[in-house]
DNA sequence: CCATGCAGTTAACAACTGTTCTCTGGAATT
DNA sequence: AATTCCAGAGAACAGTTGTTAACTGCATGG
């Protein structure tokens, strides 16, 4: 199946993405629950029924960008939890790299922020699954570090939780200040290296 | 200046609070960014004129949405933070104050975790300066704890900080598990205790 | 008791929405 | 070379939207 190497194919996810990256721009002030299809083909410069040959509805737009936004970031777990040596090292790396991220691919960032508890179902679960996923490989990484000995199952799940979860509030706290004077970024930074800093004081002495 | 004790007052704030519960009730399944007015009038059923004698657009009733969400909320802070004997005790009794409040305002919380990265940003702002509020407060009560010797300034606005986060965090778990089955609720709670006893040994240990 | 203020109504507007059916041109298959 | 397939176009549909203007009736303040 699809051993078409056709310009046919080609044409066709050309325009998808296109459509993407349309209705990526036009939600960077308004919720996918309130994008309209017209509004996605207009942006584009396409027929309001070429929509259908893509998607069945923005819903289920919604779900392919929350693939494009989060499907390719799994990789970025592991090298970002493995390399260990200083800890204060690994907290500046990790700060550093979402900070990179967030420069790179704003407009990603902002609508799985917005969409993780926005109005439309099916990218909500989307995204749920997606950061379950997350959760799960952060957990699988930290059972293999030494400093695990001794932790629950239920420990590790919840630490791997917390850590996912403060990415994410690190992420849009960085969008927010993305055009913000450049002292103010840094106090940002400083912040989020700070609770990330409390989190593994934390770690350090839980069995306590 | 509204030394009516008037039927008249008294009457335009009862549609007033009958157009914010309406809406607060429609924004169950999707966004602030796509809520009507006319969609708001007729739930409540009254003409779509009749909105502006109270609202200037749903951005405003979104604002005024946040107001009834949050703002009576301030008082839980002290009674939530300044009793503190045993620390598993107090942890136990915060987490069931915020499934309590959950279980009681399912859809203001609902409201404040969607809009608060949502599409409409004076409703954003908002949140942000509720928010801001909130973690002011905590930090006031943490300067007070004789814990607290030796923090920075800035430790105990980051710390106040990911408090404020992890309450909202926890709130919006317990939304989404309001009507799953009992052990999940109970899992969502244990998880939350967890995580807040996690901070709480980072917490002890900050200053080593 | 009368005049004013104002919450809510009615009617109409231009613009917009999602979805349907029919059609077309060119790539893909045979 | 003839045929099928299918991404996209075009037109039309019944509803919906926010906003305007002029109105009505009643509680209010003089």
């Amino acid at each position: 199946m699809s051993h078409t190497p056709g310009v046919r194919q080609a044409q066709k996810q050309k325009t998808r993405q296109a459509l993407m990256d349309a209705a990526l721009g036009l939600l960077e002030d308004q919720s996918l629950s309130s994008l309209g299809l017209r509004e996605v083909t207009r942006a584009v410069g396409v027929a309001p029924t070429a929509f259908y040959r893509h998607f069945r509805s923005t819903a289920d737009l919604g779900v392919a960008l929350v693939e494009e936004a989060l499907g390719s970031l799994h990789p970025m777990i592991r090298t970002t939890m493995s390399p260990v040596e200083d800890d204060d090292e690994r907290i500046a790396r990790a700060v550093e790299l979402i900070a990179g991220h967030v420069a790179a691919h704003p407009a990603h960032v902002r609508f799985v922020a917005r969409e993780r508890h926005g109005g439309v179902q099916p990218v909500r679960e989307a995204i749920r699954e997606q950061l379950a996923r997350f959760a799960e490989e952060v957990r699988a990484e930290l059972a293999t570090d030494a400093s695990a000995a001794g932790w629950s199952d239920a420990d590790l799940r919840m630490l791997a939780g917390l850590y996912v979860d403060q990415m994410l509030i690190t992420a849009s706290l960085f969008l927010e200040t993305l055009d913000a004077p450049r002292e103010e970024r840094r106090r940002a930074a400083a912040t989020a290296a700070r609770q990330l800093r409390l989190i593994g004081v934390g770690r350090r002495h839980w069995l306590d």
